[in-house]
DNA sequence: TCGTTATATCACTATATGGTAATATAATCA
DNA sequence: TGATTATATTACCATATAGTGATATAACGA
């Protein structure tokens, strides 16, 4: 199989967005539905200009919506595959954690 | 929803080794079977000190196995969800794409 | 218009990451 | 044992990325 360079490129920016711990939190945060920024630094916990820079990659990865409302500025999810990513890697991962466990059981 | 901390850190690293162009070139360049490093940068072009590099990387990460024979390393695929990842991220973008040129092609 | 609130951006720092040339290590054979 | 081949590792450099404090910008109301 041979995937063209432009592909891998796009593949590639599409997990960099993903692979950032701080910006997975604003998007779990996101999943129950839209929020302003400082609902979003309230129940992250994270500092003003760190969540207004993480959503900014967000949002120009077409990843989250963004929509003022007065002085407020409101993001959501626009692409729900990033959870469905989320839920497939987290079983790999349980499951891989699993194995090691027998593992350590069985002396292997 | 909310995740633990330890959850979304493993998400991280899992995403951040599918993060790299290169790193995605060497995994596809083993979805047909088992290589050895030779022959991975003679497909790839990329450099050897390279390659061993990535690889090192991701056979920490389980994503590939690495098996000696004679003076060569075989590696092939552990993980095989990361393909079904990158075709799930293959057609969202393309989707994205097809959107994008609906948009331009009705002026909005 | 000015003051306040919400948010984005900038400039800086520290750390991480990718690629490379050189070298070390491992395996094999004569 | 030494030479050869295959591969891993090291040290270095350049670039990218994350977080922060300060400041700029946007929106609103008095």
């Amino acid at each position: 199989m041979q995937m063209n360079p432009g592909a891998i490129a796009q593949l590639a920016d599409y997990f960099k967005v993903l692979s950032e711990g701080n910006r997975l939190q604003i998007l779990c945060c996101l999943k129950d539905g839209a929020k302003n920024v400082t609902e979003i630094i309230t129940e992250t916990g994270l500092g003003q200009a760190n969540v207004s820079k993480h959503l900014k990659i967000l949002a120009q990865a077409s990843i989250v919506n963004r929509q003022p409302v007065g002085v407020s500025i409101y993001y959501e999810i626009a692409d729900p595959l990033i959870f469905e990513l989320c839920e497939l890697v987290c079983e790999r991962l349980s499951v891989s954690l699993e194995q090691r466990s027998q593992q350590l059981k069985t002396g292997i």
